[in-house]
RNA sequence: GGGCGGUUAGCUCAGUGGUAGAGCACUACGUUGACAUCGUAGGGGUCACUGGUUCGAACCCAGUACCGCCCA
């Protein structure tokens, strides 16, 4: 006998573990293949709810595919997360009280980085399994595993062959806190309350005029090379051409035309720095100017010995003033450089500005541009084919709005700095000769060779220190996970996947990167669908971020209510293209709802009903089985259908109602008088049909909430694991609209008689009688049919027949029938009269509106026929309900 | 500035060109040996606003307002 309540925490972890034990997680190798690749978490990860949501949604497809007979994988593994494990092994160094990396070397902190990936690495995958996804874990891979940094290699070296990745000296986003270059990609613009200051700079040769320049970043000042003003702008056509002094340093630099300049802007000249600043470095190009940079990797300033800053100088008095500032962090410099214009009078004013200011995501301080050599991936040239395929429909997005906002960076998109000054990670395989000529291969020993061959001796060669970008290995995911660049028998099988679940922020980190490198690797798209899922956000609507202290962490989540209340909760919010809102009430409601199904299980259970392989539903006779049947069958057509559309929210809402609120709440208590006292043959059917409806309930329930169904299935005696079971299949021709419609009037009655009596105050333990009146043929078989029934669950002391209404009674129009609720002494007349005349004003409003549709002619001769026939039949039936209830008014007018 | 999404019950949200829905919260009552993590009944909505299309609009279109996200 089950026990009132199901114990999540005694159970999930045992049946996890009896799963995997028995490979059921593992592809069957029959049937037809179905693939999903999981989004690797990072190994310094642990999981956050977005993962919960991520993980829920795949797990409930691979659950369903399985159950359908598809051969099923769901490739696991782990991201390196370059910087970010590098940050969270650096901090962990510090905070034990070790060197730091740049003391212990290179060697030896990727020993520190690899030891602590062996010890914490695997608690996220730890994690998922508390969750219950059912991954493959005997394929579990991690992108700098041996296989994986392979296809790395080979896939760098194909495309450098190919000219498609290259080294170039560039301005790049650098973080000065990581001193690594990062992609546009990881920059976040955060909009600042910063400071617009104009300065006055001297003009050559014209004492005392000056032009006056704008800028958000003094501090960039000692690497101007010119100032530009706009071709077009009246008020500074004469100088252009002209040089001025650039203040503090000395320098002599040219005043050029230039449309970046905007006349609308400021004091419309802007000073130009083409080392620190993405458009300063166009105009630089456009104009053949220096390019000074003025700042070291750490973002302090750099003068001293620097060469470029120095070029042309003379020492003056200023100049050594302004070389003191060597060694000043940037923003130290701004305030000084401030000050001391200031003193010069050399700054004309200074205006309060919101801008944006762009940071690293990673480091969280702002970027500094910064001219240094980095390997870039020529992006645009991989782009093409990844629009082209999605243009075509070979991969469909869910929903389909994220479409447009691929296509908006793919047909916009810039280089890819794929080189990171980082140690953990994928080290580029190119060497350089003595004069720099760069090699690129796959090994060592054959770079030699090409060295060799190059300079026709052996020479030494140097490894570019630099790593790759974590998302280079992250877009090979798909296929280097299935054995790529080896010709491997699952690489053939699962190849394309068949869909992608992930977030739409790394649609262009991960998404689109995919396509390009499947595309050019394997000739054919990564995945067929791409799911895109929304942000799990606070029950208000806020982000979770730990600032906030709003995170709700869901293993707690799970320990508290199980993994199952939780996982449902995410799927029946996960509307498409909308966020999720997570509310612990709402997790405790699913939690009840698996109560509700157990207890549902167990009075099953307790009134032996079993489970019969060769029972057929087809076979059933009673009205009751057959309509419960028909709504089952429904049911499985609607979920089925719901998540082949991954529509999961009206998946879990449609298995939620079936269980609930017609199997728990009308057919169970719609067969307890069968149980009790029927005959045997309709005691067996009755048995047989709640068992089979039960295990429908079971399947359709397992991908949402594994736990908890496996348990009932292992509890009732199920054989082998409901995991493993099959899918249940929708026979339309199970359902029986006549006996919907029979059971439909009887539910009918009884909700009538409830609501009546609750309205009328009659005590909810009294017995009362009721008297159905003017019943036709039909009626009269179903009340004899359903006597025991309505009585039960409707507290009748009797129903019986006649042809008037009784004096002082409630009256309920059912069809063409009254039921009448005789309640001399209980009745309150007053009440009762209102109660009719709510109802009657109802039913006129409605009414009206029909009439008024039916007839207008418009509506008769353009409106679709069955909608017309359809308004003339719920007409008729309001015409009838009309006419009982003024009949019904008037006889207890009568009375009062 | 460009793009996308949102605005429906007190709260959180579904929803479809043809009778406005759920969960939670609320009110009343608890009775039927599956379940009080429950049951029964009930209250509560100008579907943001303004136009348009349509026989008919919460739904389609256009605009406005406010909120959010992404990109520059």
């Amino acid at each position: 006998m089950l026990d009132k309540h199901f114990d999540p925490n005694q159970v999930e972890q045992r049946l996890y573990e009896a799963w995997e034990k028995a490979g059921a997680f593992r592809p069957s190798g029959k049937g037809e293949p179905f693939c999903i690749v999981i989004p690797p978490p990072n190994v310094t990860g642990s999981l956050h709810m977005g993962h919960a949501l991520n993980n829920t949604l795949q797990d409930i497809l691979v659950r369903l595919r399985r159950m359908q007979g598809y051969d099923v994988l769901w490739q696991p593994g782990t991201d390196h997360a370059g910087i970010a494990t590098q940050m969270v092994v650096e901090r962990k160094l510090a905070a034990e009280g070790k060197p730091t990396r740049w003391e212990m070397g290179r060697e030896k902190f990727l020993e520190e980085v690899w030891k602590w990936k062996e010890e914490s690495g695997n608690t996220i995958i730890n994690q998922l399994k508390r969750l219950g996804a059912s991954c493959d874990w005997s394929r579990l891979r991690f992108t700098m595993d041996e296989g994986l940094s392979r296809a790395v290699l080979k896939v760098f070296v194909t495309l450098w062959k190919e000219g498609l990745i290259y080294k170039d000296k560039r301005l790049v986003n650098w973080d000065p806190k990581l001193r690594t270059a990062i992609s546009d990609l990881e920059v976040v613009q955060k909009e600042t309350q910063g400071h617009l200051w104009h300065f006055r700079y001297p003009i050559e040769g014209e004492e005392g005029r000056y032009i006056v320049v704008a800028t958000t970043r003094p501090e960039t000042m000692l690497g101007d090379t010119a100032v530009a003003v706009h071709p077009d702008d009246e008020r500074y056509k004469d100088l252009v051409g002209k040089n001025v002094i650039l203040p503090l340093v000395g320098r002599r630099i040219p005043i050029v035309a230039d449309e970046h300049a905007d006349p609308e802007k400021g004091s419309g000249a802007v000073k130009i720095t083409p080392a620190h600043d993405f458009d300063d470095f166009e105009v630089g190009k456009r104009h053949d100017l220096p390019m000074i940079t003025v700042m070291d990797e750490t973002a302090h300033m750099f003068l001293k010995d620097n060469p470029d800053f120095l070029a042309g100088l003379e020492m003056t008095s200023e100049l050594e003033e302004t070389l003191k500032y060597h060694g000043l962090d940037r923003f130290e410099a701004r305030k000084r450089i401030v000050e001391r214009m200031e003193r010069l009078g050399l700054l004309e004013k200074v205006k309060d500005h919101l801008h944006m200011v762009p940071y690293g995501d990673r480091g969280g301080v702002p970027i500094e541009p910064r001219l240094t050599e980095q390997w870039f991936v020529d992006a645009a040239a991989l782009a093409a084919g990844a629009i082209r395929v999605v243009e075509r429909g070979d991969t469909k997005f869910f929903p389909a709005n994220w479409t447009k906002t691929y296509f908006n960076w793919l047909k916009d998109i810039q280089p890819w700095c794929i080189s990171r000054q980082l140690w953990w990670g994928h080290q580029i395989p190119a060497w350089y000769g003595p004069d720099g000529k760069i090699f690129v291969s796959e090994t060592e020993e054959e770079a030699q060779k090409q060295a060799e061959k190059h300079y026709g001796e052996a020479v030494e060669l140097k490894r570019d220190p630099d790593v790759l970008d974590t998302w280079f290995s992250s877009a090979l995911w798909p296929f280097s996970t299935l054995g790529w660049p080896d010709d491997t028998p699952e690489l053939r099988r699962y190849y394309p996947t068949s869909v992608l679940i992930t977030g739409f922020d790394i649609i262009f980190f991960w998404v689109a990167r995919m396509m390009m490198m499947g595309l050019h690797f394997m000739h054919d798209v990564p995945f067929y669908d791409v799911y895109i899922h929304a942000l799990v956000r606070d029950e208000h609507g806020q982000k979770m971020s730990k600032s906030k202290g709003n995170v709700i962490d869901p293993l707690e989540l799970i320990a508290k209510y199980g993994a199952d209340a939780l996982r449902f909760t995410l799927a029946i919010q996960a509307v498409m293209g909308r966020d999720i809102r997570l509310s612990e009430a709402r997790v405790q409601g699913y939690r009840n709802f698996g109560t509700k199904l157990w207890n549902a299980v167990r009075f099953l259970e307790m009134n032996e009903v079993g489970r019969d392989a060769a029972f057929d539903p087809a076979s059933c006779r009673l009205a009751l089985n057959r309509w419960i049947v028909g709504e089952a069958v429904k049911t499985i057509g609607e979920v089925t259908q719901s998540l082949d559309d991954y529509r999961f929210n009206d998946a879990a809402s449609a298995i939620y109602h079936f269980t609930w609120d017609v199997f728990c709440d009308w057919y169970l208590e719609l067969i307890k008088p069968v149980l009790k006292e029927g005959d045997a043959a309709a005691q067996e059917e009755t048995r047989k049909t709640a068992g089979w409806v039960r295990d429908v309930i079971l399947k359709l329930l397992h991908p949402f909430m594994p736990f908890i169904t496996e348990e009932l299935w292992q509890r009732t005696g199920g054989e082998g694991f409901l995991m493993l079971s099959s899918w249940p299949e929708a026979r339309e021709e199970l359902i029986d609209e006549d006996a919907a419609e029979e059971l439909d009037w009887v539910i009918t009655f009884i909700r009538e008689v409830r609501s009546t009596r609750a309205e009328m105050n009659v005590p909810a333990g009294a017995q009362i009688p009721a008297v159905l009146v003017s019943a036709n043929a039909e009626s009269r078989r179903r009340l004899k049919e359903w006597e025991t029934e309505i009585r039960r669950l409707a507290r009748l002391s009797e129903i019986t027949l006649a042809d008037e209404v009784p004096p002082k009674s409630a009256q309920i129009v059912l069809a063409e029938a009254i039921i009448a609720l005789p309640l001399e002494g209980v009745i309150d007349l007053d009440a009762e009269l209102k109660r009719l005349e709510k109802e009657l004003a109802a039913t006129e409003k409605e009414m009206k509106s029909l009439q008024a549709r039916l007839s207008n002619e418009k509506f008769l001769t353009k409106a679709k026929p069955e909608v017309v026939e359809q308004t003339k039949h719920r007409l008729e039936e309001l015409q009838t309900k009309h006419a009982k209830l003024e009949e019904a008014r008037q006889r207890l007018a009568a009375m009062v």
